[in-house]
DNA sequence: GGCTCTTGGTTCAAGTTTGAAACAAACCTA
DNA sequence: TAGGTTTGTTTCAAACTTGAACCAAGAGCC
């Protein structure tokens, strides 16, 4: 079968998503690591816990949430562990699974950096786009990342390489940005 | 100056950005990872180069267009040449540049990867939007993109972390996604 | 020319990510 | 209930990224 290749379109469409998302990522990594010197990943980690009930989150599960491997995971919550942010507790019904707690010190540390971080969301993102703009990434993005989930929906695509073939768990939660009720 | 933290629709738009962010950018690099031996930020080297004039370009150049440091393209283009498909060269008029030149192998291995990748990103995104939201997703990204490009020219704004202080060059550049003029 | 500043590129160490094991606990199922 | 599979997590080495430091060459100035 012969490539479909990208119209002209197409690709104005996906070089300007390359460039912007790249930007963007670096933009956030950058300001979050000079002032709560941590990067996005581990800043999200914080923020899916503080929004969390009783902000603890299995380990599985915030993997599952924040779209990372298990292994990825694993590595961050061992910094912020050894930074006191975040504790690892055994799970009492499951022997297997150890869930990561934010801390007191966590919670300090979250609602410190927030504002600044929301601000640069804010300055690189929000405050470029229209209401409606926002509304259509919104979509744009819902499709893709259900195109993407581990539960596709269309057939005839079993083992194609850009599908992950981790479980996919059927609960949908909403990560957060910023810190549950800031204060 | 109290924090002008996210609306509901804006978390849910930014965290909808973030799961198709990291879904997509997962997807794709496992796919070229598989098919073709390399993380997409490699393909993007070659395919950048495939697009220049005589296939060739300086290193800071390329670095510019695909926005990314040039300490990460070093590393890059050092793999990329012990694999022998980018060739480094020196510039006749500066003597501090160097150009990096994609090599006849280089092309080779790009042309055989490029269907694959090209049906992976039609697979993933394109497929699942409209011709609208092409459109939508376009000009969302370009005003992104433009706000934190070096030059931004909104008032006041002179030394946030989130600004990159690298120089901007002048000259826009159109980075390519799939190999010039495909067989 | 000598000085200083900027630009182009690399190097290096520390940090992060990846993917393939390894392990242990839970879950079948015959 | 023994054996086999699945699930939850970590470990490990190799790959990649980051940012600061370095070096060399161009540019501007006296």
């Amino acid at each position: 079968m012969t490539t479909r290749w990208l119209t002209p379109q197409e690709q104005r469409a996906w070089r300007a998503y390359l460039a912007a998302t790249h930007l963007l990522e670096d933009a956030i990594d950058r300001q979050l690591q000079q002032d709560a010197g941590m990067p996005h990943l581990f800043y999200s980690v914080l923020a899916n816990l503080s929004d969390a009930p009783d902000r603890r989150l299995r380990m599985t599960d915030l993997a599952e949430t924040l779209k990372i491997t298990r292994s990825r995971l694993t590595y961050a919550v061992t910094r912020l562990e050894r930074d006191g942010l975040v504790r690892r507790e055994d799970c009492r019904w499951d022997k297997r699974s150890s869930i990561a707690v934010l801390t007191d010190e966590g919670t300090a540390v979250l609602e410190r950096a927030a504002p600044g971080h929301v601000e640069t969301v804010r300055a690189t993102l929000f405050d470029r786009l229209s209401p409606e703009q926002v509304g259509q990434l919104e979509e744009i993005c819902t499709g893709i990342a259900r195109g993407l989930q581990g539960g596709g929906t269309e057939p005839g695509a079993e083992d194609v390489p850009w599908r992950r073939r981790a479980s996919c768990s059927s609960t949908e939660s909403s990560p957060p940005v910023q810190p549950r009720r800031s204060p």
